[in-house]
RNA sequence: GACCCCAUCGUCUAGAGGUCAGGACACCAGGUUUUCAUCCUGGUAACACGGGUUCGAUUCCCGUUGGGGUCGCCA
């Protein structure tokens, strides 16, 4: 028989890292075993399950590749069903109506345990049991008549013909009762698995204090959706050799269950960096500029008179410095703006240090008579300068690079010289002349 | 508190009854470089503790400690 998991959020217009990471764990676990990955919108409470939280989980699911089969079932449909079921096991005698705790509230439907031990095989934790003495009753229909979690969750995986619930660790205790309620009804259990949490350096459970909690938020960051998919994968999980940096296709191909680590572990943003800028490698620059633009647009930073081409130079003259795509606009704005601020710092240790405009005067004299004014020519005619002269390279360049960038960091002088290009440099060197030349 | 789970470098992890306990991120040092980033080389760094079992345990068992989860007419 083939394989079916799910994946069963209820959309509260969040999506968390610990949630999304079970969902890559059955997406992951499914196409591995050529199996079926289902998705299942649990909006029974109405209050929070706003349409526009259903589509925060639609577009985490999209934005991450994991694609489902079939439509979503939406368990708010389902509710004749649940309630079905309910009346099956009170006329079974699985279950009983009580008015419990005497509150007045009515009558609701609670599921009887079977007052003996229950033990299961979890795929990653091992043998679980429980004592029939902490297994408690509890309810499946409400005073009110709404189903309650418990009745809908395994009513709805019998109904999809779920075969292995893969999920966070805080429902190994639901299981217990969820597998009396299997056999209570006559159906075959999945095979479980439980997936330990995502903790922070507290050993916490991982919050959006610890930096960023939601699918969301790595998103806006600017991180790469196979890499926090890496990322996420890789927490808890390995695939047994020294193999880090992966596609998707190379990790469905080594993903098994029994690989899952059942301790907890906790997501390392730096880490997480790191690996957004393997991934990004391995993107194109036209990619890569795409998603830097989009950066720039949704923190404001994006000009309408940026031309494509110049943008597309910089993108590359960037090259690996940029490791988020909100980088570019944090760290290269210079490029763009021809007011761009000048770093203090470095003016006071680049730019008035002894003799130090004298030397950009040099400079200016000498590129303004430049020729074609490329990345090689503008090097070799400071090379020149620095011979003539007999300077060293570090007191013509520094000068230079904060008259026309204002700051002490960023890409190769001589690739931004010629990503600039002659005329820009030197209204930027003039600019830097009257600003601080005296 | 009761019940359940977990425990290898700072972090993510590999690992086997006998290994120099491996890799990655981070960090440190050196090299390359005009800065930064990259890149190359090297380095620091771990089996929580105590008992067993065993010729031999980090690995198996028990306990301790520490951490986490669950104890709703929430999901």
């Amino acid at each position: 028989m083939s394989i079916r998991t799910r994946f069963a959020p209820s959309p509260t217009g969040n999506v968390h890292i610990g949630n999304i990471r079970a969902a890559i764990y059955n997406w992951l676990f499914s196409r591995h075993e050529g199996g079926e990955f289902l998705l299942r919108i649990e909006d029974t409470d109405l209050e929070r399950s706003t349409p526009a939280a259903v589509r925060t989980v639609l577009e985490s699911l999209a934005w991450l590749g994991l694609d489902y089969d079939g439509e979503p079932l939406y368990q708010s449909t389902q509710r004749e069903k649940h309630l079905e079921v309910a009346e099956q096991l009170l006329a079974k005698g699985a279950a009983y109506k009580e008015d419990k705790g005497g509150t007045g509230r009515g009558e609701c439907v609670i599921f009887k345990m079977p007052g003996r031990d229950i033990s299961f095989r979890d795929a990653v934790k091992g043998e679980l049991s429980k004592k029939a003495d902490d297994l408690k009753d509890f309810v499946i229909v409400r005073s009110d008549g709404s189903p309650v979690f418990h009745l809908g969750n395994v009513v709805d995986d019998i109904t999809m013909g779920i075969t292995h619930v893969i999920r966070g660790d805080d429902h190994v205790e639901n299981t217990f009762k969820h597998l009396a309620m299997y056999e209570a009804i006559g159906a075959p259990p999945p095979v479980f698995a439980h997936l330990p949490m995502i903790v922070n350096a507290q050993g916490k459970p991982y919050s959006k204090r610890d930096g960023a909690a939601y699918v969301g938020e790595f998103r806006e960051k600017g991180f790469l959706p196979e890499a926090l998919f890496n990322s996420l994968a890789l927490l808890g999980w390995s695939p047994g050799e020294d193999r880090e940096v992966m596609t998707r296709e190379e990790m469905v191909a080594a993903f098994t269950l029994d690989r899952v680590r059942s301790a907890p572990s906790q997501l390392d943003m730096t880490k997480l960096l790191w690996m957004n800028g393997e991934h990004l490698k391995r993107r194109g620059l036209d990619e890569i500029a795409a998603g830097c633009r989009a950066a720039m647009e949704r923190k404001g930073q994006w000009r309408d008179d940026i031309a494509p081409a110049y943008f597309a130079a910089v993108v590359a003259c960037m090259g690996e410095r940029v490791k988020l795509f909100g980088d570019l606009g944090d760290q290269a704005g210079f490029f763009f703006d021809e007011d761009f601020p000048y770093d203090e710092k470095s003016v006071r240790k680049r730019l008035l240090k002894e003799g130090a405009l004298d030397i950009l005067r040099e400079e200016q004299a000498v590129l303004e008579a430049l020729e074609p004014f490329t990345t090689e020519s503008t090097d070799a005619a400071l090379h020149a300068l620095a011979e003539t002269t007999g300077r060293g390279m570090g007191e013509l360049v520094h000068p230079l690079r904060v008259a026309v960038s204002g700051t002490g960091v960023g890409p190769g002088l001589f690739d931004m010289l010629a990503v600039m290009g002659k005329e820009r440099v030197m209204r930027r060197i003039r600019r830097t002349l009257d600003a601080y030349g005296g």
